[in-house]
RNA sequence: GGAGGGGUACCCAAGCGGCCAACGGGGGCAGACUGUAAAUCUGCUGGCUUUUGCCUUCGUAGGUUCGAAUCCUACCCCCUCCA
């Protein structure tokens, strides 16, 4: 499945036939700077929740090939600029978070990283790196007169990032957040110091961000930099990847089930899924025309969507959780009857999908109840027209008429009951013990 | 400060004394068709109630009336024009 490892040119050229780079401040000097030998580059991430989600997959992956590829890769968490908020693709002026928060947040995302990029000691191994440690000691004085020197208030008011926040009605830009660039800029210049990086990627909205770190390391070190900036993934639908009705697409498995990631996935558009395993597969691009190809031939079999909703479970959640995501889904969606899972099976789809435990000596519950506090529906007059219109089942039986009584009997194995609404929501009842 | 327009359910938007839980559109949910798709067609879309019916809702607080989202009073907020 891994394709080998394209170095220098070769790498960014496969990028950009995968539509991977949005922007690039200077093609040639990228070009050179990855073919001259291995580099380091870097990329930021704001500890502003607790997990990363679907939307900071792309950079993160670029990172991952940069580094398959021969490159060092530094992944910067930001314990100090997540303190002030990034304005960048922001509409209004972001709540501050307290410092404990931050860390909280960044240590989580500290222990996500680490599946996705190798940190070992070796000459192409990563580091994670909190830019607390620069910034926090940081004394205001020397940073005005070092640094922000180096910005002219014109060209910082010209940032496509300030100019619609300050165009906008009801909309305004505090002085905190309107230095933030001066801070990401200053990450890059220490880094180029420290580290010897010359290069930073980030999705599209930090383009201002990086060129502004590029403009501060020329001026004071009087040295070129370079980055480029990944797209922003949206579906054919014009929303953003991983943004769902229900909320974010989170990596972590406490926050979105493995079962529920590999769904969404699973679920793309068709118009979609040659596309996003482009971006994300690490397969080679001939492989990827092969299923698009099979995609066209046969659609039905939705070739596409099954080869990105298993790779990208597997890279995100492992092996094992993606064969039972697989198989719950195999039950839930396919011809698999309940009967053939057993008690643990079950058990384990408590952890992905909604659900109720009930006392066992309470003998019987109406279904319209059932169906309240398991979350399917949100009231009982909502569950009788669900069950009126014929779309609840009860262990995968259809229910006919207006209600019906659930009682022991109806619990496989005297402790799971399958509820079901519609074509694709599910929930579970165990009796306790 | 002056003149006018407006705040209606998730969003847009009608209604302007009873037939209003509130037209219509979007979104959402469901049924049919399908590929756990798209498009299309159909139904539902405040809560409780098997039905009947009851309760809460039209910026906020009062008032008039048998009865108000609709009339009156005060207050809050938004928009446009003039100073």
């Amino acid at each position: 499945m891994t394709s080998p490892a394209p170095s220098g040119s070769g790498l960014l050229a496969d990028l950009q036939a995968r539509q991977c780079i949005f922007q690039t401040t200077d093609e040639k000097g990228v070009t050179a700077l990855l073919a001259a030998g291995p580099a380091t580059v870097y990329a930021g991430f704001d500890p502003t929740a607790d997990s990363l989600h679907l939307g900071h997959l792309l950079p993160l992956l670029t990172l991952r090939r940069l580094q398959q590829a021969g490159h060092r890769p530094l992944v910067v968490l930001g314990g100090a600029t997540g303190l002030v908020g990034d304005p960048s693709g922001k509409l209004s002026e972001r709540v501050m978070q307290s410092v404990e928060t931050v860390e909280a947040h960044a240590e989580a995302l500290q222990k996500q990283l680490v599946s996705f990029l190798d940190f070992s000691d070796t000459r192409t191994g990563g580091r994670i790196l909190n830019n607390r440690e620069w910034i926090g000691s940081l004394d205001l004085i020397g940073f005005l007169r070092d640094v922000g020197k180096h910005f002219p208030v014109g060209a910082m008011l010209n940032k496509e990032t300030v100019r619609t926040r300050l165009g906008k009605e009801n909309t305004g830009l505090s002085y905190t957040e309107f230095s933030y660039l001066l801070l990401q800029a200053y990450d890059f210049d220490h880094l180029c110091q420290t580290e010897g990086c010359r290069l930073q990627i980030g999705g599209s909205d930090q383009w201002g961000n990086i060129t502004a770190g590029i403009e501060l390391i020329r001026r004071r070190r009087n040295q070129e930099a370079y980055g480029w900036t990944t797209p922003l993934v949206t579906t054919a639908s014009g929303n953003k990847l991983g943004k769902t009705e229900t909320g974010t697409l989170w990596l972590d498995a406490r926050k979105t089930s493995p079962y529920a990631f590999y769904q969404y996935l699973l679920q793309v558009e068709d118009q979609d899924a040659g596309r996003f395993l482009r971006y994300f597969s690490e397969r080679d691009l001939e492989a990827i025309e092969a299923i698009e190809a099979e995609q066209v031939r046969d659609p039905g079999k939705r070739p596409g969507q099954k080869a990105l909703a298993r790779e990208l479970t597997t890279r995100i959640h492992g092996t094992g959780e993606t064969e039972r995501a697989i198989r719950l889904s195999e039950t839930l969606f396919g011809s698999a009857d309940v009967r053939t899972l057993d008690p643990e099976s079950f058990r384990q789809l408590e952890t992905a999908i909604p659900g109720t435990v009930l006392p066992r000596e309470i003998p019987n519950h109406t279904l319209e109840e059932l169906l309240v506090t398991t979350g399917l529906v949100t009231s009982k007059s909502r569950a009788r027209e669900e069950i009126r219109a014929g779309a609840v089942s009860v262990n995968q039986k259809r229910v006919e008429g207006t209600t019906r009584m659930i009682g022991r009997e109806d619990f496989l194995w005297d402790r799971y009951l399958l509820l079901g609404k519609g074509k694709r929501h599910h929930a579970w009842v165990r009796l306790g013990d």
